[in-house]
DNA sequence: CATCAATATTGACACCCTTCAATATAGATT
DNA sequence: AATCTATATTGAAGGGTGTCAATATTGATG
C-alpha cells in the first residue's frame, strides 16, 4: 500500500466531506525546525537599522564608530545601540573600544553564512526560474 | 575639497573629542529606503509558519487544500486562515473555493522575484566569501 | 429548509518590539 | 578630582503580532 501525499491529491472534487486530509510533507518542504532556524535568521534581520547598520560595516573596509552610525540612521543614539547590540549578541558583528569610541566591524564568517543560509532556504521557499531553454521551442 | 567619506576614517586615534562625525554613506550600502522595502520583505517571511506555507505550497505542483495545511503545522486552524490571508495580501499565493474547500497555491512570479529582490539585497548586506584563487599562494 | 462541514473572521489576551528620555558608565582632559 | 564626551543601559510608553475560542459564513447534502 502506497503512502498518499500531499501532492498527490487525485481529484480535488472527489474529496469526501468529513474525509481525514493528507499528512505527508511534499519533498523538500521546510520541517518544522528549519522553519523556525530560518524564522530567527530572517527575524534578526528584518528591521531598516539593522539592515542598514550591518550594510554599512559590511561594506566598509575599516571599523566604524558609533558616532558615525548614529548619524546615518534616523534614530536616536540608545536606538542604535539596542540594534547593535542585537547584531553582536547574535555574533554578526564585534565592538572594539578606542578611547571615548566604540568601533564596529562586521565578523565576516559569520555574516557569511547567515547570507548563505539563507540563500539556500530561500530554494526550497521559493520558485527557482526556470533557466532559459537553449533550444528553441 | 574632497567630501570625507566614513571609510576614510584616517587614523582612529586622531578623532578630536567632539568633532563632528563624518556623514558619507560608504558605497554599495542600503539606503533607508530600500533597507525599508527589503525589512517589509524580510518581515513576511519571519515567521515559522508562513516559511512553512510557503514552502509547501512552493514545493507542491498542485492547489493544497487548508485543511491538509492545518495538518502539516503545529497551530490551529483559524492561525493558519491568519498566516494565509498575510502571504495572500502579499500577492505570493492565491486561493480558489472547490465545493467545501478552500485551496491555496504559490504564485510563481511574485514568490520568485520575492526570492530575487532578497538574494539581491543579502549582496549589499553580507560580505560574499571570495571566490577560491585558482593560483596558490 | 435544517443541518453538517470547511474556512474565514472577530475579539480578547498575552507577549514582544521599538523607541527614547533619563541615567549610568567608561574614558579623556584639565 | 572635577568635568567633559561617547556609549551603554534602564525603564516606561505605545504599538504591533501571534494565538485561539467563539462565531460567522459559505457551500453541500439529506
Amino acid at each position: 500500500m502506497e503512502i498518499a501525499t500531499v501532492a498527490d491529491t487525485p481529484d480535488p472534487t472527489s474529496r469526501q466531506a468529513g474525509a481525514p486530509c493528507c499528512l505527508v510533507l511534499p519533498r523538500g518542504s521546510l520541517e518544522q525546525e528549519s522553519a523556525e532556524a530560518m524564522g530567527r535568521d530572517l527575524e534578526l534581520l528584518a528591521h531598516p537599522a539593522r539592515l542598514r547598520l550591518l550594510s554599512i560595516l559590511t561594506q566598509n573596509p575599516e571599523p566604524v564608530c558609533v558616532c558615525d552610525l548614529a548619524a546615518l540612521l534616523p534614530v536616536k543614539q540608545p536606538t542604535v545601540s539596542h540594534h547593535l547590540r542585537i547584531l553582536r549578541d547574535a555574533g554578526l558583528i564585534t565592538s572594539e573600544r578606542r578611547g571615548l569610541w566604540t568601533y564596529y566591524s562586521v565578523r565576516a564568517e559569520a555574516a557569511g553564512s547567515l547570507g548563505e543560509r539563507i540563500r539556500r532556504g530561500l530554494e526550497h521557499l521559493v520558485p527557482t526560474a526556470p533557466e532559459p531553454s537553449t533550444t528553441r521551442g
